[in-house]
DNA sequence: CACAACTAAGTTGTGCACAACTCAATGGCG
DNA sequence: CGCCATTGAGTTGTGCACAACTTAGTTGTG
């Protein structure tokens, strides 16, 4: 797919009615697969005692090492109210230390226990099997990605420009 | 349905360590997506009185008709615990009535109040606007919504064949 | 008919998302 | 220096998602 001339003249053309149920189709249909992405997530980290959220807040830590709330928050589009008692489940599950920094007492920072820097090893194998799950090819993979991408840039704009 | 051959080769050739990142960006992007969507009807909601789940729930009963709760929740991919309270709710607000079948006293039957099919017509307008905000054209928004009702209905039946 | 299996809705408990708020540390700026 | 706006983390309250369970009604089978 190309990205297209995308102010399409059409939409305009579309009458109420037929826009409301091509809505609900659309908003479904991200809201399903989201669900049902972490239905499958739910069952594969099971074993790892992650949920689908902590498990994105681990791979944040896998890849990019220690760092502030608010660092993780930006990479995840989470603020405080979500990250907070997620980074406290995950202390208590002994994959991650919160401390306090020096430098700006203000932040704190979270850092990978050894438990939870080990866990990334047996993480290494879930991926493999989701990408096969979907049943979509890496072309689609990388598709799917990009336009969700411009979406989700899209709808933040719109929003802000509220 | 095993519609797809389309089994990339490719995939088992790109070390785990990729498969990791990768995975990261795409379970995110679906995340983002998905919230980011929440957060615009969050505001176009508002006026409504509606929350982005009690809205799909007036779209299909705006759509089907009287139903019952089981019938909502095919539709919608959601059960009883989540539909109870959400109808309840908008069993407070006026919007729809909620009454036991007389030919099944185990199902309850959601049927829409005087206001509640009302609010429809107020309800015409938020999608044009949703959809103008995604930034995408109707052939993108088409493409899109095909695979990921491939993408939802793939993970289900990975899950289900567990 | 009796009883077990099943079904629909609801309840309970855990965790996430987010708005609105508090609180302490920080960083200007006059 | 003193004051105040800003910032980072945390708390509170509401609602959604879902697993596990309860309860009541229905259906199938001997």
């Amino acid at each position: 797919m190309t990205t297209a001339p995308s102010a399409s003249p059409d939409l305009s053309a579309v009458p109420d009615a037929e826009l409301l149920r091509l809505d609900h189709q659309v908003c479904f249909s991200l809201h399903a697969a989201s669900r049902a992405f972490g239905g499958y997530y739910r069952r594969a980290l099971k074993d790892l005692g992650l949920t689908y959220s902590q498990y994105l807040v681990m791979l944040v830590l896998w890849e990019q090492g220690p760092q502030s709330v608010k660092a993780i928050g930006e990479r995840l589009h989470l603020d405080s109210g979500t990250l907070s008692p997620l980074l406290k489940r995950l202390e208590s599950a002994g994959l991650v230390r919160r401390e306090r920094s020096r430098e700006d007492e203000r932040s704190v920072v979270i850092d990978l226990t050894d438990e939870g820097a080990e866990l990334r090893e047996r993480a290494l194998s879930v991926p493999r099997g989701v990408l096969a799950a979907t049943g979509l090819s890496l072309e689609e993979v990388l598709g799917l990605q990009e336009i969700l991408g411009r979406l989700t840039g899209a709808l933040g704009e719109a929003v802000d420009a509220d």
